[in-house]
DNA sequence: ACCTGAACACCGTTCAAGT
DNA sequence: ACCTGAACACCGTTCAAGT
């Protein structure tokens, strides 16, 4: 028991010490620096995350998490149209809030935990009500599926990155929003 | 002279060693690796590319040189709209053809060769006359700058590359195209 | 003058040795 | 069982030593 404690507490602590990181704006993730600062070595390291990228993936999970919340919340909107519209906008907010959900899902690869595989199908069945519903009422364009509005939100995310307008969040979003919108 | 005509060699083994790691899909260009390609000291590859950073810079000037040609055609194209969609299109195009270009683009960080800046200037100013010239006729959202164009084309870039459905890129031109043009 | 490659500081990952 | 940290293979960059 005292073994699952501790074992807890290693966890915590390299995912706390991670994230200082990434909350300082390095995203760079060294095990070595992080098992360090998280007072283990890098073996009990490993034994924990078995590679950087399960590492990043733990970080992320707690935003993807709560992005599929938020997009099972929009499949449910009794306005189609406003719920497509409020899972775009909650999607771009916790991009931006984490920057290691945009890692995560921006990646092309598959996931290396299952916890991540598992959010991402949710997330991908979520956002097919959303599209469905929405085509439906004829709001958005027909040829745009679930994974094209995951690339297409990262896209907007790592557009907004590539400067340091303030104001670009909000008018790349809007005119993702009108791109969508349109008429084929 | 035959020093000259060495250091030009060089340079040109340099950036073909590292061409072909592109090609391979890799984009990492290990200065090392590309150095024992390329048959010379580290020390030497060093001597003509300051930083990993300067050999990327490099390798991408091809592709932005041909970009700014294509934007300044397009400022100088009849129909400010056909030269505006036009603009967007061959700079997708160059961006999916040389992985590098992207990278470059991309940066929010000043660049680190006065080429790369130079190209940055010229391409600013050639977009900036395409949009001018497309708002004065209402074909554009007039919220938007050549930063944001940039930006935005990087962002679909990105968008295409988080995924492998052949047909992306058409589709999230059109998509970005349309939110474009959508009024305010 | 220019080149070379050993060297330094790093990082991801593994594993023999300890408790 | 679990932990540690030395060790390996790497990479960016520098610089003393050669030509």
């Amino acid at each position: 028991m005292t073994l699952r404690a501790d074992s807890a507490r290693v966890r915590a602590q390299m995912l706390a010490a991670a994230r200082e990181r990434v909350r300082a704006g390095d995203l760079d993730l060294p095990m070595n620096a992080i098992a360090k600062d998280a007072g283990v070595g890098v073996g009990t390291a490993y034994r924990h995350f078995a590679s950087r990228q399960a590492l990043l993936e733990a970080l992320a999970a707690q935003s993807l998490g709560a992005l599929v919340t938020d997009a099972e919340a929009a499949a449910a909107d009794p306005e189609p149209a406003t719920g497509f519209a409020t899972l775009l906008r909650d999607a771009l907010r916790l991009l931006r809030d984490d920057p290691t959900l945009a890692l995560v899902l921006a990646s092309a690869q598959p996931a290396c935990l299952d916890a991540t595989t598992d959010l991402h199908a949710r997330l991908g069945a979520a956002v097919t009500t959303v599209l469905a519903r929405a085509r439906a009422e004829g709001v958005i364009r027909p040829d745009v599926d679930a994974d094209d509005v995951r690339r297409l939100i990262c896209g907007v995310q790592h557009a907004v990155d590539a400067g340091t307008d303030a104001g670009a969040a909000d008018r790349y979003l809007d005119i993702l929003l009108a791109g969508l919108r349109a008429a084929r």
